[in-house]
RNA sequence: GAAGGUGUAGUUCAGUUGGUUAGAACGCUACCUUGACAUGGUAGAGGUCAUAGGUUCGAGUCCUAUCAUCUUCACCA
C-alpha cells in the first residue's frame, strides 16, 4: 500500500468490479427479506449537481447498509423526461443553430429529444457510477420508456373512465415563454415593485362613475362588470347602474359581491373573468361573460381592439397613455405586490382562462391524508407532515395539460365528424362511432403524471410482476423537502389509488446544499460546485463523507473546502492506520480474539467497537447516516488512533510472541469491522483496505456484501476496560502537568504510582502503557510520595513524577493552588446540592449518591492538595 | 397573511426520556519530526447555551412572550 490516499488508484476499479459481478442486482428471494428504495429520477436537462450527489449518498449508504444487514436490496435508478425543463433547454439549444421547433415539426423535435435523452441521460448514469452508486443498473428506468408509457396512459383512461379527469375552461398559469399552462405549484412568487393606477369608469349617462383601482391595466379591454362590496354605503346608490368601460363602446354592469375588501383601494374592483382567477369566480356568481383580450403568448388578440398584436407591457403603456390623455387616469401610486413567476424560464405569469385537461382531487386527497394521519406513512423529520396534510388539505384540481410536445401525449382522440370524444389505451385511427378519421388531442401531460407512478411502473405495473409482488411497497423514499408537494404527495396518492398501498413507509427528507455563507448554489450566482471536480481532485469518498456528516435530519448543510479538507485528512487516517495495521501483521497468524489472551488495552478497544457498532448501527436504522458517520470518524481517530494505535506498540514491540500475536489479531479485527461499519458511506477506500487484509478476517469475497458486524456480550471485559480508561487518565494528566510544567517531550522521567483502591493486580502491564505513553522512564509502585516529586491526582490513584530541578517552586504553587480552587467549588457545588433538602427527597438515589461519593472524593483531594501545598511552600 | 424551522466557542455544528465540570471539527496559541500518518502528535485559550419570564429539587433540554434569521404555503384587485 502506498503512503498517502490516493482514491483514483482504486475508484474505478473497484466499481467496475461490483458491476461486473452483479452485487447491486436484486431479484425476488423468499429465503430474504426485500428493502427498496426508489431512486427520485434526476431529470435529463443537463448533468448531475452537487444536490444530487447529497441524496444519492444519503440513498446509497443506506441500501448499502441494509445490503450488509442481509436483505434483498432493491434500489432502482433511473432518469425523468423533465417534460418543460428539457423542451425549454432543446429550444435554446436549437435557437443557437437559428431553428425554431416549428420548423422541425413534431416528429422532427421528438427525435432530436430522443438524442438529447440520450446523451444527457448517458452522462448522469456515469455520474452515479463515479459517485460509488450501488444501484440496479439491469432496472435502469426512464419515464418516457414504453413500459412506464403504458401505465401512464393506463391511468389516465382509469381516472378518465372514473370521471376524475375533465376537460374544461378554469384560469390557468400562462408561461408566455414556454408558452404553455403550468400548475400551481410551477409557480414562484416575487415580490416587485409596481403601480397601482386608479382609473376612473364613467356612470353611463354622465355621473361621476366609480374609481377602480388595478395593478395589471391592460387586462381592462376584458373588464365584464366593477364589483363594489354589498354592504359599502359608498357606492350602495351605483349598484345595478352600467358604467362606460373607457377605450372601448362597451357598457359594464356594477355587482356586488362578499369577495371585495372595502378597505383595499378604492373599494371597487374591475372583474375581468378570463385574466384573473379570483374574478373568473366572480363572473361565475354573477353570470358574466368571459372575454379573453390576450393569446397564449402574452400578446393583445383581436379583441383588443388598436391594441391588438402588441406585448403586454408594450399595451399596458400605451392604454396607461391614452388614459392619461382622456382624463380617466386619477392617479398612479407605487404598489408593491406579488408576482408569480414561472419556476423554468422566470418570465411573469400571465393567468388567462383556457380550456384545459384536470384530475379531480378531492377523492385523491383523502386517503392520502389519512395514511399519514393514521401513521401508515411517516415522514422523517416529523414536521414535513404538517407542510404536506396543509398542502394535501387545501389541495386544488390539477392541471395536467401542457402545450408541449416533449412528453406522454394525452390519449384523448377526437372526431371531427361526429364530434366524438374518446380516451383509448391504444392508438386510434377511426372514430369508433362513425369511422371518420380522427386526431389526437395535441397536448402532453404534466412531467409530474408519470413520475407519480414511479414507485411501481418501474416494476412492471400495470401488470402484476413478481417484482412487483415482492418490492412493492417500497421501503424508504429519500428526497429533499423541495418536491414533497410536486412528488412525493402524487406518488403517495396514486400508489393508493392503484396499488391499494403507499408505496412507502418512510419519506426522509433530507436538506439542500448550501454554499459556506448559507445561500442557495446556483448558475446565477455563479457559487455552483461541481461533483465530478471534487471528486477528481479528492475522490468520491471524501465527497460522500463532507456532503452527510453532521446532517441531522431535514437541515440544510453548508458544503466547504475546509470540511471537505477535514474529511480527506479523515480518509489519509483511516489510509495510514491500515498501512500501520497491514504491516505488523505481516507474517504473524491471525487468531480469533476468543482464543487469545487479551490486555487491557484490547480489552478496551474491543469494548469500544462494540459501543461502536450498538450507536452507529442505531443511527442507521433511523437513517440518521450522518450522526453515524460522526461517531465513527470519533471512534477511528480519536479512540482506535489516537489511544489503542499508540497502547498496541507495547505489545508489538514486546518480545512476547503471544502477547504480540494477541494484539495483531485485535488490530486486525477491529479495523475489519471499522471497515465494514464505515463501508455504506465511504465504499472506495473500505473495500480497497479490505481487499488488502489477512485471509482469516476476510469473511466475503467483497466487503460490500459481507455482513455487517454485529453487537457482542462483553460484560466480562468492562472491568479490565475500566482499568484501562483509568490509565488513560493517568496518562492524560501526567502529560498535562508536564506541558504546563514546560518539561521537554524528549525529557522523559520515573514514574511512580500509589494505585488507588479500585486498581490492583495490574500494575505490571499499566506502567508499560504510562512510561510509553506519558514519556516515563522507569515506573515503580510505591506506598508514599518520593523526595522530590510533584504529586499528580488521578483516576488510576496518586502519581508521583520526580521532575528535579524542572520544578519551578512558584509555578508549582500555582498550579496546585488552581486545582485546590477546582476541588474547593467542586465541594461546594456539590455540599451545596445536598443541603437541598428537597433535592435529597426527590431526586433519584443514584443521584443523591453520586452526589455524596463526590464529596468525599473532593475532601480527599483538598487533604492532598493542601499538605502538597504546604510542603512546596516550605522548598 | 398562515404555518413551521433555526438561534450553543471566532466559524460550522453535536448535545437522547430534564440530572457529573455543555462536547467535536476548523481556526487560534505553545511545544514536538517518537519506528502508520506533519493530510500528523501533545497540551492549551475560547461559551452569562438569542433575550425576558415561568414550571421543577434541578432547564441548553419543557412552557409563554419578545427579538433575529430562514423555509414552506396562501395571495387583494
Amino acid at each position: 500500500m502506498d503512503t498517502t490516499f490516493d482514491p483514483k488508484r482504486f475508484e474505478k476499479r473497484l466499481y467496475s468490479k461490483w458491476k461486473d459481478n452483479k452485487y447491486f442486482s436484486a431479484h425476488p428471494n423468499k429465503d430474504k427479506k426485500p428493502f427498496t428504495v426508489m431512486m427520485p429520477p434526476p431529470n435529463i436537462t443537463g448533468q448531475l449537481h452537487i444536490g444530487h450527489a447529497l441524496t444519492m449518498t444519503v440513498q446509497d449508504s443506506i441500501i448499502r447498509y441494509k445490503r450488509m444487514k442481509g436483505y434483498e436490496t432493491l434500489w432502482l435508478p433511473g432518469t425523468d423526461h423533465a417534460s418543460i425543463a428539457t423542451e425549454v433547454k432543446i429550444i435554446d439549444k436549437l435557437a443557437e443553430e437559428g431553428i425554431t421547433k416549428e420548423q422541425l415539426g413534431r416528429e422532427g423535435f421528438l427525435k432530436r429529444a430522443f438524442a438529447w435523452k440520450e446523451q444527457y441521460g448517458g452522462r448522469i448514469i456515469k455520474q452515479l457510477e463515479q459517485l460509488g452508486s450501488s444501484c440496479d443498473w439491469d432496472r435502469l428506468a426512464f419515464t418516457m420508456d414504453d413500459n412506464l408509457s403504458r401505465a401512464v396512459k393506463e391511468t389516465f383512461v382509469r381516472y378518465y373512465e372514473k370521471g376524475w379527469i375533465y376537460h374544461g375552461a378554469r384560469i390557468v398559469n400562462q408561461c408566455p415563454h414556454c408558452k404553455t399552462a403550468i400548475s400551481d405549484a410551477e409557480v414562484e412568487y416575487e415580490t416587485e415593485e409596481g403601480n397601482l393606477w386608479h382609473i376612473r369608469y364613467p356612470e353611463v349617462g354622465g355621473g361621476e362613475g366609480i374609481i377602480v383601482a388595478t395593478t395589471r391595466p391592460e387586462t381592462l379591454l376584458g373588464d365584464m362588470a366593477v364589483a363594489v362590496h354589498p354592504g359599502d354605503k359608498r357606492y350602495a346608490k351605483l349598484v345595478g347602474k352600467q358604467l362606460a368601460l373607457p377605450l372601448t363602446d362597451r357598457t359594464i354592469p356594477v355587482i356586488a359581491d362578499e369577495y371585495v375588501d372595502k378597505s383595499f383601494g378604492t373599494g371597487a374592483v374591475k372583474i375581468t373573468p378570463a385574466h384573473d382567477p379570483n374574478d373568473f369566480e366572480v363572473g361565475l356568481r354573477h353570470n358574466l361573460e368571459v372575454m379573453r383580450v390576450m393569446d397564449d403568448t402574452g400578446h393583445m388578440n383581436e379583441l383588443a381592439g388598436k391594441y391588438a398584436g402588441m406585448e403586454r407591457y408594450e399595451a399596458r403603456s400605451a392604454m396607461v397613455a391614452d388614459l392619461e390623455a382622456l382624463g380617466l387616469l386619477v392617479k398612479t401610486e407605487p404598489h408593491t405586490h406579488n408576482v408569480g413567476h414561472c419556476h423554468r424560464c422566470h418570465a411573469a405569469i400571465e393567468p388567462i382562462v383556457s380550456k384545459q385537461w384536470f384530475v379531480r382531487m378531492s377523492e385523491l386527497a383523502k386517503p392520502a391524508i389519512d395514511v399519514v394521519k393514521n401513521k401508515k406513512l411517516r415522514y422523517l423529520p416529523k414536521r414535513f407532515e404538517k407542510n404536506y396534510l396543509h398542502w394535501m388539505e387545501n389541495i386544488r384540481d390539477w392541471c395536467i395539460s401542457r402545450q408541449l410536445w416533449w412528453g406522454h401525449r394525452i390519449p384523448v382522440f377526437y372526431c371531427d365528424a361526429c364530434g366524438g370524444e374518446f380516451v383509448s389505451r391504444e392508438e386510434l385511427k377511426v372514430c369508433p362511432k362513425c369511422g371518420a378519421p380522427v386526431r389526437q388531442d395535441e397536448d402532453v401531460l404534466d412531467t409530474w403524471f408519470s413520475s407519480a407512478l414511479w414507485p411501481f411502473s418501474t416494476l412492471g405495473w400495470p401488470d402484476k410482476t413478481p417484482d412487483l409482488e415482492y418490492f412493492y411497497p417500497t421501503n424508504v423514499l429519500i428526497t429533499a423537502y423541495d418536491i414533497i408537494t410536486f412528488w412525493v404527495s402524487r406518488m403517495i396518492y396514486s400508489g393508493l389509488e392503484f396499488m391499494g398501498q403507499a408505496p412507502f413507509d418512510t419519506v426522509l427528507i433530507h436538506g439542500l446544499v448550501r454554499d459556506e455563507l448559507g445561500r442557495k448554489l446556483s448558475k446565477s450566482l455563479g457559487n455552483g460546485i461541481d461533483p465530478l471536480e471534487i471528486i477528481d481532485e479528492v475522490g468520491a469518498d471524501v465527497l460522500r463523507i463532507s456532503l452527510v456528516s453532521g446532517v441531522s435530519a431535514g437541515g440544510d448543510i453548508k458544503y466547504s473546502t475546509k470540511k471537505q479538507e477535514g474529511f480527506r485528512n479523515f480518509m489519509n487516517k483511516i489510509w495510514n492506520a491500515s498501512r500501520f495495521v497491514l504491516m505488523n501483521a505481516e507474517g504473524v497468524e491471525i487468531l480469533p480474539i476468543e482464543k487469545v489472551r487479551l490486555t487491557l488495552a484490547d480489552k478496551w478497544i474491543v469494548t469500544r467497537l462494540n459501543e461502536t457498532i450498538a450507536d452507529v448501527s442505531k443511527y442507521m436504522e433511523r437513517y440518521e447516516v450522518g450522526l453515524a458517520a460522526n461517531r465513527l470518524y470519533d471512534f477511528v481517530w480519536g479512540e482506535f488512533c489516537d489511544w489503542y494505535i499508540e497502547l498496541s506498540k507495547v505489545s508489538l514491540y514486546s518480545s512476547d510472541e503471544k502477547k504480540r500475536q494477541a494484539t495483531v489479531s485485535v488490530l486486525v479485527r477491529v479495523l475489519r469491522d471499522i471497515l465494514k461499519l464505515a463501508h455504506p458511506v465511504i465504499p472506495f477506500i473500505t473495500a480497497e483496505v479490505y481487499d488488502n487484509l489477512p485471509e482469516a478476517v476476510r469473511d466475503a469475497e467483497d466487503i460490500m456484501i459481507s455482513p455487517y458486524p454485529s453487537v457482542k456480550d462483553l460484560k466480562s471485559y468492562r472491568i479490565d476496560a475500566r482499568k484501562m480508561e483509568a490509565v488513560m487518565d493517568a496518562i492524560k494528566r501526567i502529560r498535562a502537568v508536564r506541558a504546563d510544567m514546560g518539561v521537554k517531550p524528549n525529557r522523559r522521567t520515573s514514574i511512580f504510582v500509589k494505585p488507588n483502591a479500585l486498581i490492583s493486580k495490574l500494575l505490571g502491564s499499566a506502567g508499560e502503557y504510562l512510561v510509553k505513553l506519558a514519556s516515563g522512564n522507569d515506573f515503580a509502585e510505591v506506598v508514599s510520595k518520593p523526595d522530590g516529586c510533584t504529586t499528580i491526582i488521578t483516576a488510576f490513584g496518586e502519581v508521583y513524577i520526580p521532575l528535579g530541578e524542572l520544578v519551578d517552586r512558584d509555578k508549582e504553587l500555582e498550579r496546585l493552588g488552581k486545582e485546590l480552587d477546582n476541588a474547593k467549588g467542586e465541594l461546594a457545588r456539590a455540599e451545596g446540592k445536598l443541603a437541598n433538602e428537597k433535592f435529597v427527597a426527590k431526586a433519584p438515589k443514584a443521584l443523591v449518591d453520586a452526589e455524596r461519593e463526590k464529596i468525599e472524593k473532593y475532601k480527599e483531594r483538598i487533604a492532598v492538595l493542601e499538605s502538597k501545598t504546604a510542603e512546596t511552600s516550605k522548598l
